[in-house]
DNA sequence: ATGAAAGCGCTAACAT
DNA sequence: ATGTTAGCGCTTTCAT
C-alpha cells in the first residue's frame, strides 16, 4: 500500500475505465455533440470514479485559451485598497467567473514594474481576458493591453476611451444631481463640494453633476480637488470653511473624504447638520461608522461589478456589448 | 504588410534567431548551468528582439508547475470583506508572489460550492500552493486541502492546526494585553469585553489575552460574543450596558465592531472616552473615521501578509520553516 | 557546452 | 457516433 500519492489520473485513464476512446471522453467533458448516451454516461462514471479533473495546462496548450481572467488594478496601489468599495468588486467578480469556471488572477500595475509585468503576462497569453479597475485614460497599460490583443472591459468608465473600453459603472453624475438637488431641497443655499481627482470618472462626473443642478452658483471658490483619502478630505474642508466660512453644506465625493470633513467641521466647531449639511458618495462602510452617520449615494455596486464581468464573458464570446449604467440611490441620514 | 497580429513567438522561433538549438535556449531561460556566454548573449538578444515570453501553459504541462497560487477565502463571504484589512494582505501578496514571477488566484470557499470549485482546482495541480486567509479549525476544506497534497500556509493561524499549518500573525494574546493593561492603567476598573467568533484566532485568543491580565476581574457577565461586524458591535454594546451599567471600559475585539460600540454608547447618552473608554483592534481605516477616533491596537498586516508569503515560498523550496507572530503597537487616540 | 528527441495531457481534424 | 492521430510549446534526458 505505498505509493499512496498516486499520479494523478489523465483521460487516459478515463477512457479505459470507460472503455470509450480518448476523442469520446474529450468530446463529453466539453459537452460536443454527437455522443450516445450509453458513452457519455460510462464516461461520467469512469471520472466519478478515478476522480479525474481536466489539466488545464494541457487544455490551454491545445486551445490557446486560459480559462482565467485577469483583473488589473492601475492605482497607485495604496488609495484603491483603502476603498472598502474595492472589495465588494472582488467578491463579485470571483463569484461570478467561478460559475462560469474561470479563475481569477489580480494583478497590481501601479508602477513602471508592475505595468510591465502585466504586458508580459497578457503578451504570454496567460488570460483569456482583462477587467481593469480604475485605469486612468493617459495609463500607459492601455496601450500594452491593445497591442496584446487581449479583451478588456472596465469596471467603471475609462476616461476618453468610452467609446473604446466596454464598461459598467454607477452613474455618478446622476447620483451627485440627486445629492445637490437634495441638499438644495432642504433649504441649503451656499453649498461646496469636494472632489476626488478629476482624471477619474468619479471625480469629474460627481463634480458636472453637482455644477448641472447648482449652475452658476457652483463657483471655483466652492470647490475642492482632492484625493479620495481621509485626510485629504480633511483638508479640503479645512480650506473650504477658509474660504467660504459661511458655507452650510458641502457634498464630498466619497464617504472616506466625508469622514474626513467631518472630523474638519468638528474641530472647527461647527455643528453637523445644523450648521452644515454633509453628503456622501458610496455608502461604504465608513457611512454608518461616522457620528453622525453619513447622507450618501449608494452605488450598486455589487451589479455593477456583475455586469463588468457579464461584458467580459459577452466579449469573451464575440457578442456585441453596450456600456452600462446603473442608477444610483440616496440614502438619508443623520449628516443632513 | 497584413497579418499585423502575427503568431506568438515560440521557443523555436528564438533559438532559429540566435542560431542555437532549443535546448539551449531553454537553459537560458532557466538559468542552467553549463551555457557558454556567446549563447547566452545570442539567445537573450534574440528574446529581446521577437518579443518571446514563455508559454507557462506549456512549462506547466511538462514540469507540472503552475507558476500561480490560491488565495483561498474560507469566510461567509461578507464577513471578510467588509473588514478593510482584508485589502491589505491581498496587495502585499499579489506583490510579493509578482515579484518571483508567480501569480495570485483568488478563490472564495464560503460555501459547499466554492469549497469544491477549490478541492477541484488544487487536485487538478492548478496551483503550486495555497495561501489560506481566516479559515477555521473544523473546515472540511482543510481535508480536501491535504487531500490534494498541495503546500499550505495560513495568514493568521488555524486553530487547532497550529502545528501543522504554517502561518504568520499578529500577536493577538500580546495586543489584548496591552491594551487592556493599558485601560487598568488609566484607573479603568469595571471593564468589560466584546469579543469575536471563538472559533477564529482573533476571537480566541485577544479574549485571552484580556482574561490573562483581569484574572478573576473577567467576568462572564463583562463578556459579549460577537461577529466582527458593526452591527454586531452594536447589538453586543447594548447588551453589556444592560447587563453592567457601571462598567467604565469596553476592549471591543475590532475596530469595525468598536464603531459599532460607539454608536450604542452615544445612543445610550454614554460619553466616550468620560464615562466609557472604548478600546479597539486592527488599527483599520474605520479607527481614525469615528468620533472620538479610536484607541486602538495596531496590527501590522503588511508584514504578517509578508511573512506568510515567504512562508509560502520557503515551503515550495521544501525548506523547513517556523510560524511567525510579529508583535502590536497601541495606538491612543481619543476614546480612552 | 550543445543538439536531438521524447513526451507531458489535451483537443480537433480526419477517417470510418 | 466513435476511434485514430497530429501537434500545441516546453523541459530534460541522452548522446556527443
Amino acid at each position: 500500500m505505498k505509493n499512496l500519492a498516486r499520479k494523478r489520473p489523465t483521460i487516459n485513464d478515463v477512457a479505459t475505465a470507460s472503455g470509450v476512446s480518448r476523442g469520446t471522453v474529450s468530446r463529453v467533458l466539453n459537452g460536443h455533440a454527437n455522443v450516445s448516451l450509453a458513452a457519455e454516461l460510462a464516461v461520467r462514471r469512469a471520472v466519478a470514479e478515478t476522480g479525474y479533473v481536466v489539466n488545464r495546462a494541457a487544455r490551454s496548450l491545445k486551445t490557446s485559451r486560459t480559462g482565467s481572467i485577469v483583473m488589473v488594478l492601475s492605482e497607485p496601489q495604496e488609495r484603491l485598497f483603502e476603498d472598502p468599495n474595492f472589495s465588494v468588486l472582488l467578491r463579485v467578480a470571483t463569484n461570478q467567473l467561478a460559475e462560469r469556471d474561470m479563475s481569477l488572477v489580480l494583478m497590481i500595475a501601479g508602477d513602471r514594474g508592475g505595468r510591465d509585468r502585466v504586458a508580459r503576462y497578457l503578451r504570454g497569453g496567460h488570460a483569456d481576458g482583462t477587467l481593469l479597475v480604475s485605469t486612468h485614460a493617459g495609463d500607459p497599460l492601455l496601450e500594452e493591453i491593445e497591442r496584446a490583443g487581449v479583451p478588456a472591459v472596465a469596471c467603471g468608465a475609462v476616461l476618453g476611451r468610452e467609446s473604446v473600453i466596454p464598461y459598467a459603472t454607477a452613474d455618478d453624475h446622476g447620483g451627485a444631481q440627486q445629492i445637490t438637488e437634495y441638499l438644495v431641497g432642504q433649504g441649503r443655499r451656499r453649498i461646496g463640494m469636494i472632489t476626488g481627482p478629476l482624471d477619474t470618472p468619479g471625480g469629474l462626473l460627481r463634480l458636472e453633476g453637482f455644477t448641472s443642478v447648482l449652475g452658476r452658483k457652483a463657483t471655483k471658490r466652492r470647490i475642492v480637488n482632492s484625493d479620495y483619502t481621509q485626510a485629504g478630505g480633511e483638508a479640503a474642508m479645512r480650506e473650504l470653511l477658509d474660504s467660504v466660512p459661511d458655507l452650510d453644506a458641502v457634498f464630498v465625493a466619497s464617504d472616506l473624504m466625508a469622514a474626513g470633513a467631518l472630523q474638519a467641521l468638528h474641530a472647527a466647531g461647527r455643528r453637523v447638520p445644523d450648521d452644515v449639511a454633509v453628503g456622501g458618495f458610496d455608502d461604504s462602510i465608513i457611512a454608518t461608522a461616522t457620528r453622525p452617520m453619513l447622507t450618501t449615494v449608494r452605488q450598486p455596486l455589487a451589479k455593477v461589478a456583475e455586469e463588468t464581468v457579464r461584458l467580459l464573458i459577452a466579449l469573451l464570446d464575440e457578442r456585441d456589448v453596450e456600456p452600462v449604467v446603473l442608477s444610483t440611490d440616496l440614502i438619508v441620514r443623520d449628516s443632513t
